[in-house]
DNA sequence: CTGAAAGCGCTAACAC
DNA sequence: GTGTTAGCGCTTTCAG
């Protein structure tokens, strides 16, 4: 028999559903059915319970819960990087509608690597969470085979996975905006810039859009670099292709490459043009003032809640991939070629 | 008794404990011996138990293991504004400290409401959070007197409290960094700057600190500037003091008050020095350069996560405040005075 | 070294 | 309406 303290105030013990029933008089399923608000109580008893539940400070165990109903409301969010804003909003506002539907988020922080995820989601089916949402992934397929055999809802945001259900942008479409403007701007000569801190399946694709725009709008494609934005933030001095006009596969990249380029005395906008990806509220501030292709965070966010939880609630089917719109955010690291 | 899929992939119910036992032919508690690891089971049946644990496809249930063990390996974060860099890092780097303890962390971002940060204290102690951490609060004494009621492990990180177990920086000693930075540039018309963005109690020890930098070094103090940062991001262009040297109160305040320095037509480091309090990697880029007061970061994670830890494995006695050594980093956003 | 049994705190039928 | 009962899946004495 679980006792508790009777007082309020630190307690070893907390008290349980049957410390309320005991000191209500009323037995451990009216308890329950006053907490739940199910069933009809009549007001008395309600009341006499709502009473003892105060005095006790009882809180019920949701652990007990989660194991008697066999689900829980706890949802997986893996995040390559969260000390980049563009994850660190988006996973904010991911939990920030998890929590409006009742649901906690667990965060595990991959640093891109699959060991670190598989880790992770040992940990997370362990404490059997209702379902996982992959802001960022290694794109490891041994993953993705592993939440199949474990037949976990999963969905994957800010991204596509045709095995998956995901919620995105259009890259291609993102991408060619932003060739469109650097063309329009009179550049002829374009390059292509990623960085260790661009997920490999979307660097992938926006590369190979790159690549289409380019004809499309019939530039020339320079060697494509791939900055190490570390060793920029620590003060390196990178050498860049010659083109006039950079599309940064993200924002973080893009920024690392104006300032690599400044430093080569290729000041933007005047000697060198610059598009980001993302759309990072900060790079419109200090200086940074980044052309960017903005993806709509918050209906990211929301809508790749919605397809999880559509799962969690036993939805069946196959994959649903909902791509968004990008937007081209012109601000001042583009201008006309030539100055 | 449970039955679970014999075969594996998807599957409706999970395998059990009870599953593996009759599948190996031994009981319940070998089964859970050899999955702890504990207490000599003969090779003979352990490799039995494991052979049936594969090819099952098994994994504990954590939530009926914290059922019957009365505690958690999940702690509970608390964080104001997860966009900002400073504490998506900060989160990272706890996050990786816990999880290399066997702790999964669970996030909660309050936007520095007071409502949020009841309402996910009350979801965090029904999911029977083993800790607490507070990586940024809004100060509501209501909020501390619950937890003490509560008796939950709590740790106050990159802030202080003397009434919880915490870990920050000095702070006097950072804002006094700041202001001798701009003293010795000539600097003799400071101004502090702070907004929305930063955490209240933040704030008066910052601004308190730096009316007494400015006194010890014969600084004249402007006017305190609110800076709305979201309109700084929309385009406007507020008013600022007629100082020469600034203090901001952390580094998202700081290049916004740069941003709107720079659309009055007053540049820095010409017209204007600044100074930003966090650390923030990026503030390193592309034409930021923010001269700022940096916090150890990871040190402070670490520091964090042991207090807490202590507290979760029992440790007694009164609460103990850790306190950092900040660092001054000088880049472009501070020159002499006049030019 | 292995197994049987008693719960952890709660929900959800099912009786009363 | 309210109480009784049987578990959820696991750990943990305590016998054998």
């Amino acid at each position: 028999m679980s006792v508790g303290s009777t007082e309020r105030g630190p307690r070893v013990t907390r008290p349980t559903i049957v410390d309320v029933a005991v000191r209500s008089g009323v037995s451990k399923s009216t308890v329950s059915n006053v907490i739940r608000g199910v069933s009809a109580v009549s007001p008395r008893l309600r009341e006499r319970v709502q009473a003892a539940i105060a005095e006790l400070g009882y809180r019920p165990n949701g652990i007990a819960r989660q194991l008697v109903q066999r689900r829980t409301s706890t949802l997986g969010l893996f995040v390559g990087d969260l000390g980049n804003p563009f994850y660190g909003e988006l996973v904010k506002l991911f939990e920030r509608h998890a929590h409006l539907h009742g649901f906690t988020t667990m965060v595990s922080n991959t640093d891109g690597s699959s060991e670190r995820e598989t880790a992770s989601v040992d940990g997370f089916l362990e404490r059997r969470v209702a379902g996982l949402a992959l802001l960022q992934s290694s794109g490891d397929p041994a993953l993705a085979e592993l939440l199949r055999l474990e037949s976990v809802p999963a969905v994957v945001v800010s991204s596509h996975d045709p095995s998956f259900d995901s919620v995105g942008v259009d890259e291609e479409k993102g991408v060619f905006l932003a060739v469109q403007h650097l063309a329009e701007l009179g550049h002829r000569r374009l390059a292509y810039v990623t960085s260790a801190y661009v997920e490999e399946r979307t660097n992938r694709i926006r590369h190979a859009s790159f690549a289409i725009a380019c004809v499309e709008h019939g530039c020339e494609q320079s060697e494509p670099l791939h900055l190490d934005v570390d060793a920029v933030l620590a003060g390196a001095v990178p050498a860049a292709p010659e083109a006039t006009g950079f599309v940064a596969a993200n924002d973080l990249t893009a920024i690392a490459l104006v300032e690599a380029l400044g430093r080569q005395g290729r000041s933007t906008p005047d000697e060198a043009s610059v598009v980001g990806f993302d759309g990072i509220a900060l790079t419109a501030l200090a200086g940074v003032g980044l052309t960017t292709v903005a993806q709509p965070l918050e209906e990211m966010a929301r809508t790749g809640l919605q397809l999880l939880l559509d799962r969690v609630g036993e939805a069946d089917g196959p994959p649903r991939n909902v791509v968004l719109e990008p937007r081209l955010v012109v601000r001042t690291t583009t201008g006309r070629s030539g100055g």
